[in-house]
DNA sequence: GCGCGCGATGTGTACGTTCACATTGCGCTG
DNA sequence: CAGCGCAATGTGAACGTACACATCGCGCGC
């Protein structure tokens, strides 16, 4: 700080507050604070008047002493488990910008493991925040425990998991999405399908397990224990290369889009074709999957849309409204070139 | 549990403050603040009590008032552009937690165009929440000018810049990154090869081209007019089946992995093989990348060490220090499988 | 035995804002 | 022309905390 001398630095002065803009308009600091806060009953002149004085010292009003006199502190929390995922990620986008235009901002934090005392932590730190809303985007087998625990009393969704608790959950379907997949390898002829899944702990990969043993189940195939995976392509690929050592099956059905791709990964190395030998389906359609080799069939989540209606909810909850009734929102299958019939 | 039972049911409304933490320890509010702050001189027993007082009470302390008094808002903004990439996110998560051990949250948001207004207006959002530190994570070519203009009087860093501003970045040398896979290709054999950069408002698109040209022209091979992308494997894809027509080259150095794996998605459909055809090289090894088919020879940037770093810099300048020294995170070379030797 | 220093604790006040209520001015009605 | 209502503005409190300073008690050196 000490090296640049060449503007004659204003003294360290404390940032201006409304009762400096009101000395300056020759106001109260009360009109300052109406003229602030979109209040009616305001002569044109005045508000003029103020709005040039604001603007000549550079205003800015101070969040802390409004959250500290409100008590509405206007920051949304924001429980997340893996940011990186592109998934939550695009969710959070989302959240984000829907959070500032209601004039919220948002405060992340991401848990290190799926421990309870971890998903603890983290939601005691954002409610030492006094967040006045809370979204959950991580596995969610504790989190409800955690929730209830802690006498978090303040309104809540989760994301990504499936409708066991229908008013605080928000989810694109994803045992219908499941289903879906299934069922198109099922159409293709497919008989012995497997089924690598997410971690069990993800509520998720759970509902993704259930679409599809139910859709087998209904189809009167033969249901095969699923792989439980971790979401990664190292994972997909390894697993790949232990299954494809018996190659009992002629189709898969990967809980993402990575385990996907690294079973293919895996098939290619095996010298087996896909969709040839093997048909492979994803989940989620990332941006990626439509140039991998080959283009990669898979159920698309919109997760722009599950963040901007978490938003909307909890908004909703926060104004009072109580008619907070939720649709799922539906996934779609997007068939790539990763599947195709049988062979007989 | 039950000290003054004399007064009624309490009442559920407001939260418990130092002021009741003190009357049920049987201490000064002065007393309990000590505690919270960790100051010496307190007597154990005293402490005890105190913090039993805290515990039975569900005593959290209020941010606002803390911050309102102090006037440091213990937060960190974070402006950035593309939160859902691999690079950034990775960074941020990091950002995240390195910020949360330290004692500040963090407060991100994201632009929506590398407009200039659009950088301001976020600029002003996060200066708003009167953040005590900036972390840019965007595309900078007009940041500096805004942080200018805004006369943000905090420190700030930028991630995934070139070291135009040594004061103020941090990055990972893109320049020698990119020399090392133009080197890597020319070792190979090759003469003819393109470059996919990133966007031309990027600053570290702009550092890889460099680096790409500089190494060409040290190598007295002829240089060409890199294609301006976009980051996205589809602008990869669509890129490729245009350049592929033409197809003097043997070799392409994409400005990150997504470019590539369309790229190489491009060379398949129009019948061409990689490595054995064309060389391609990525950059920035997203976990994906091993899985490419085939695998792609990348360049590996550590972003979480990046984010780490950046916290800890700031972190330095808050506190007073003066000797900010910091190195240039070196990339990585990986080599698999997308690079060959040039066939003669 | 007296004051001195220091560890331990208590008291007053400011931070910047909003809320509840008080006050002014003015046009209108009866 | 008194009084009423309403629009426009002002005044006095909080909100919960940390900082500066004041106070208390006790062991110690002289």
């Amino acid at each position: 700080m000490t090296t640049d001398t060449t503007t004659a630095e204003p003294e360290r002065t404390r940032a201006p507050n409304i009762r400096d803009v009101a000395r300056v308009a020759g106001v109260s600091y009360q009109t300052v604070s109406r003229v602030l806060n979109d209040s009616p009953n305001i002569r044109p002149e005045t508000l003029a008047r103020v709005r040039a004085a604001i603007d000549e010292l550079g205003y800015r009003p101070n969040q802390a002493a409004r959250a500290l006199v409100t008590s509405r502190s206007r920051t949304i929390g924001v429980l997340a488990s893996q940011t990186v995922h592109y998934g939550p990620a695009t969710s959070i986008q989302a959240i984000e910008t829907a959070a500032r235009e209601a004039g919220y901002r948002l405060s992340i934090t991401n848990i290190s493991s799926s421990e309870y005392a971890s998903i603890k932590s983290g939601l005691d730190y954002l409610m030492s925040q006094s967040v006045e809303a809370l979204i959950v985007i991580a596995p969610q087998v504790r989190v409800f425990e955690a929730i209830t625990d802690l006498q978090v009393g303040v309104p809540y969704v989760t994301l990504e998991s499936t409708g066991s608790d229908a008013k605080h959950s928000l989810w694109v379907d994803q045992v219908t999405g499941a289903r879906m997949a299934t069922r198109h390898l099922i159409d293709l002829g497919h008989e012995e399908i497997m089924h690598i899944s997410g971690p069990q702990d993800w509520i998720e990969a759970e509902a993704r397990m259930q679409g599809f043993l139910r859709e087998l189940d209904d189809a009167d195939l033969r249901t095969r224990a699923p792989i439980l995976g971790d979401w990664t392509a190292h994972f997909g690929y390894y697993a790949g290369l232990e299954l494809l050592r018996y190659r009992d099956f002629t189709a898969v059905f990967c809980g993402n889009d990575q385990m996907a791709l690294g079973f293919i990964h895996a098939c290619r190395e095996s010298g087996l074709d896909v969709p040839g030998d093997i048909s492979v389906v994803g989940f989620d359609d990332i941006p990626e999957a439509a140039h991998f080799a080959p283009p990669l069939t898979t159920v698309r989540q919109n997760f722009a849309e599950i963040g901007r209606r978490s938003i909307e909810l909890l908004l909703g909850e926060l104004r009072g409204d109580t008619d907070l009734s939720h649709e799922p929102v539906r996934p779609e299958l997007i068939v790539r070139h990763s599947t195709a019939a049988r062979r007989s």
